[in-house]
RNA sequence: GGGACGGUAACUCAGUGGUUAGAGUGGCAGUCUGAUACACUGCUGGCCGGUGGUUCAAAUCCACCUCGUCCCA
């Protein structure tokens, strides 16, 4: 026989599972067949069958506007993999997938794309665009969702522009009414005069300005018996000199010290402890303190407008500081948050004479119908004329814009409808402590937030919305009670929310509906709609309450940090003000990707990764381990170099269980297994290792450690399998007779092995582990892997004493390994099995070999193993003192069998063949 | 400007008061050619962001600074 001919003596791997993945091509292909095959329908029905409880993950609704990009794809993956692991741990998980789909920058893309002005367009018009803008991009959004493996409820996804969404959502707002917690006001908001509408928080963001610095004087005309009349002024400082028109009082604080100064410019009151710079800043040539007072002392002291014959009265407010200006504060309660709160106390009127464009109103003057942006120089021009001007200046500074069309916003008192985040404030803070945060830390931020926060303004003078479901009668009466909200929601339940445009009041009320005031019948429609915030923020009534399949509340919300102001926010808020117990029980939050340097992805800075391309060019299981692989409570970096480092890691996973398929191309479970307690100690061992790994993936998964999933498996394939087991195994299994009990022995770990492996493996790469789960010869298996559930590993796998004994043997192994490669630099040997390893070891070592006596050639992969006393070593020898051990290699002498290549004093032993005793029985049989 | 979180090898992550800080990847050098566009082995690589402090002892605790991210103004 030659050498091909004992080749074919040996059971070599064999398998039609591909080594390459060829994952851009493939997955789309098993999407076809997961979407034919119905399988998420499938685990839902089984699961259900089942009995098993259920783990309710509630999606946030991403935009319906562009295409996702790789924040979205790292968010909906993570909750992917959390709703598969739930999964595999028996749980019925269902999943709806959202979106959020009103809202301006929607609107604005519609009236873009309309190509006309939106004083021409038809309300419904309007409306219609927006609506088939947002399906469109539900529908790629869809697309690339389900191209990343994720499963869910794609054919019936929540859409909160859904009639039965918003008739929910119109619900929520009648109970926030029926508890009082909805009022109107004219309140100072952030106004977008471009966008003509008012502004959320959540929608400004900042950047950097350039705004004239003014500081006016303020002349006397009642110095209240404080100060005298004659050439006596306030000095306040402001970047936005528009606003000097709304002026109606100058806030003193009044606890600082002021001085009345005597100088070139006449004599002035600023603070005291701002003077020299206010000297400085404005020119003064020279100045004398003439007097000291506190704020409170100057209260109530009357000024004359510097532009018009109005009053301006001096006011107190702890506001006023010494961190920039003079220390006496311009004051325009319609055009700033502090001024309108300290307005409420001087009970001064909430002026505002700027119209939704940003131009001045009638009120203003001469200035009627000059922008805001363009008054500055005007007033400013003016103010010099009449001599009030000290010093203009400008200057730099963060200044809030629209987030959507990036002009400078400003403050303008409208009449706006808000929820009184005071009248359930406690309520939220009491709830938030019930909620398990994670990270920790997520408790301190939300609770400051919700703190911190402010009247939540819902009105928006836009079109593309709910709209806000108030009515107004004749007499002036605002009607929203418990009857008038079911109506409307009964009606948009039917036709969804265009019908508050298409039927008239009367239509939506009630029938024979009266004003319980008046007792009228001729009502009026309010013509703002809700913030979109408030349409997320009710999806857990308008999903989770309403979907049979679901339950209120979830217990998981899973979003990026910045949530805590947004959809944690809103939704708690809704929640808490209409039911009183917030709507999930733990909340999950992952941080931002940046780029390989930790910088955040600009366009600009041309450092985007888009998830389109990774897919196409690695595919969604490598994105999915990307996912799984970082520790995603900070930022999560993303770069080329990564990638490539993932796909090297998912080769190693996918030839560790393409190695193992080949090696099980004869094994059938059902009749060639052999009992954990008939098997070879070192494959016990091995089972042990299976044993924690499973143990340890399984208790990440529970935390959401994926990273520590990723790494676990992978350092399992790489160094217990890779390293190790398999290594050692290949002789047993290609070279002991098919039959073997040795053989079966080690089959019947490897499959046990691959069969735990892939389970583990599959929330992370879908594809893959469905892919080897085909190629898996188990009885009786689920269609997919993702139908199947984990099973409790026998508890006798669990052997710590197998770990300690081996954890021995493998120590030596280092060191033996260490000594083949020197003599294989010397040129002394090749293969390992052609070596013959001395080991000189003191008595501990000896002592824990010994157990090994006969194995040791096999676990070391060579051909001769003798060992000795540690003093007799000889010089030549490389060692480990801590270990105790020196090692010596030469050259095996014997020769070598040419069936398993190793050499072995039995070789030719029981015929002329050069094959070893073992090769000779094999081939004989 | 304020708050939160983070900074450990070129990369992804371990390590929370106690030997000389670990693992894989990468890089380099080899082996095998019966996991073959694979596998195995060895080597390489770190002022643990910086400074100061507490301590017998600090990557670990404290303070300040710096860089990054998110939130806020």
């Amino acid at each position: 026989m030659d050498k091909t001919e004992y080749q074919q003596t040996l059971q070599l791997p064999k398998t039609e599972f591909p080594m390459r993945a060829n994952l851009p091509k493939r997955e789309p292909e098993m999407l076809k067949d997961w979407e034919e095959q119905s399988y998420y329908e499938k685990l839902q029905n089984k699961r259900k069958e089942q009995g098993m409880p259920e783990f309710i993950l509630h999606d946030g609704p991403p935009y319906a506007n562009g295409h996702i990009h790789i924040g979205t794809a790292l968010n909906k993956v993570l909750k992917d993999i959390v709703v598969r692991s739930k999964s595999l741990e028996g749980y019925r998980v269902p999943y709806v997938p959202g979106w959020d789909t009103h809202g301006l920058p929607i609107e604005l893309r519609a009236i873009k794309e309309l190509g006309v002005d939106r004083e021409k367009a038809s309300i419904l018009e309007l409306r219609q665009k927006c609506k088939s803008y947002a399906l469109q991009y539900m529908d790629i959004q869809r697309n690339e969702f389900k191209r990343l493996g994720i499963w869910g409820e794609w054919d019936n996804p929540y859409l909160t522009l859904a009639p039965e969404y918003e008739a929910k959502q119109v619900e929520v707002f009648g109970q926030m009414a029926s508890k009082g917690f909805i009022y109107k006001a004219l309140k100072p908001v952030y106004w977008c005069a471009d966008c003509e509408t008012a502004l959320a928080e959540a929608e400004i963001e900042y950047d950097d300005h350039r705004s004239p610095s003014i500081y006016v004087r303020f002349a006397v005309s009642d110095g209240n018996g404080v100060l005298a009349e004659e050439d006596t002024y306030f000095v306040i400082w402001t970047t936005t000199p528009w606003t000097i028109p709304a002026n109606l009082a100058i806030c003193l604080n009044p606890h600082l010290d002021y001085v009345l100064i005597d100088s070139d410019k006449g004599k002035l009151v600023v603070a005291k402890g701002l003077l020299e710079d206010f000297a400085e800043a404005v020119e003064l040539e020279t100045y004398q303190i003439k007097q000291e007072f506190t704020g409170a002392q100057l209260e109530g002291i009357v000024c004359r407008h510097p532009l018009y014959e109005r009053e301006s009265l001096v006011i107190l407010g702890d506001h006023a500081t010494l961190e920039a200006g003079t220390g006496c504060v311009h004051t325009a309660p319609g055009h700033g948050q502090e001024d309108y709160l300290v307005g409420l106390k001087y009970d001064l009127e909430v002026y505002a004479p700027v119209d939704e464009g940003g131009r001045f109103t009638e009120e203003a003057g001469v200035y009627q119908g000059i922008r805001t942006v363009d008054a500055n120089k005007v007033v400013t021009q003016d103010l010099n004329e009449v001599g009030a001007l000290l010093k203009l200046d400008f200057v730099n500074h963060s200044y809030p814009h629209c987030w959507r069309c990036k002009e400078p916003v400003f403050f303008r008192a409208t009449e706006q409808w808000f929820a009184s985040l005071d009248g359930f404030r406690q309520t939220m803070l009491d709830a938030i402590k019930e909620v398990k945060w994670v990270p920790s830390w997520g408790i301190d931020r939300i609770t400051n937030m919700v703190a911190d926060r402010g009247d939540w303004c819902i009105s928006r003078q836009r079109t593309w919305g709910v709209p806000i479901p108030i009515f107004y009668c004749h007499c002036g009466e605002a009607i929203i009670e418990e009857q008038t909200t079911k109506s409307v929601a009964s009606v948009f339940c039917q036709e969804g929310s265009d019908a508050w445009w298409t039927k008239s009041a009367q239509e939506l009320l009630p029938t024979g509906y009266k004003c319980p005031k008046c007792g009228g019948t001729d009502f009026s429609k309010e013509t703002d709609i809700m913030d979109v915030w408030f349409d997320s923020g009710v999806s857990h009534a308008a999903v989770l309450e309403q979907r049979n399949n679901l339950r209120w509340p979830a217990d998981l919300y899973l979003e990026g940090s910045d949530q805590h102001r947004g959809w944690f926010q809103s939704s708690l808020s809704t929640s808490i003000a209409a039911y009183g117990q917030a709507p999930y029980k733990s909340v999950l939050t992952h941080g931002f990707v940046v780029d390989g340097d930790g910088k955040k992805m600009s366009k600009s800075l041309g450092n985007v990764v888009e998830p389109g391309k990774v897919i196409k060019q690695y595919g969604a299981d490598i994105l999915r381990m990307w996912v799984a692989s970082a520790e995603y409570r900070g930022d999560i970096r993303v770069s080329d170099d990564i990638l490539k480092q993932l796909s090297e890691a998912y080769r190693r996973i996918r030839n560790t269980a393409r190695f193992i398929l080949g090696n099980l191309q004869d094994f059938d479970p059902t009749v060639d297994s052999v009992s954990y307690q008939d098997m070879s100690e070192l494959d016990r061992w091995a089972l042990m290792q299976l044993s924690r790994l499973s143990k340890r993936v399984r208790e990440a998964y529970a935390k959401y450690d994926f990273h520590v999933v990723y790494h676990s498996v992978y350092a399992f394939c790489s160094l217990d399998l890779g390293g190790f087991y398999l290594d050692v195994l290949k002789d047993r299994l290609y070279c002991d007779a098919k039959d073997s009990q040795h053989r079966r022995s080690a089959q019947t770990a490897i499959y046990l092995i691959l069969d735990e492996l892939v389970k583990l493996i599959s929330p992370v790469m879908v594809f893959t582990a469905d892919e080897i789960w085909q190629y898996l010869p188990k009885p009786n298996k689920e269609e997919s892997v993702h139908l199947s559930r984990f099973g409790q590993l026998p508890a006798e796998y669990y052997d710590e004493e197998l770990t300690a004994k081996w954890g021995k043997v493998l120590e030596v192994r280092r060191v033996v390994t260490k000594g083949l490669e020197e003599a294989r630099t010397a040129k002394k040997i090749g293969s390992s099995n052609e070596a013959m390893v001395t080991i000189f070891g003191n008595e501990q070592v000896r002592n824990d070999l010994s157990k090994f006596e006969g194995s040791l050639e096999m676990l070391f992969m060579v051909s001769q193993v003798e060992l000795r006393e540690l003093d007799q070593a000889l010089s030549a020898s490389i060692g480990d003192d801590k270990l105790g051990i020196k090692v010596l290699v030469e050259p095996a002498k014997s020769e070598k069998c040419q069936r398993c290549w190793r050499l072995s004093p039995t070789v030719r032993s029981t015929s002329d063949l050069p094959l070893c005793q073992r090769c000779a029985d094999v081939t004989q049989n």
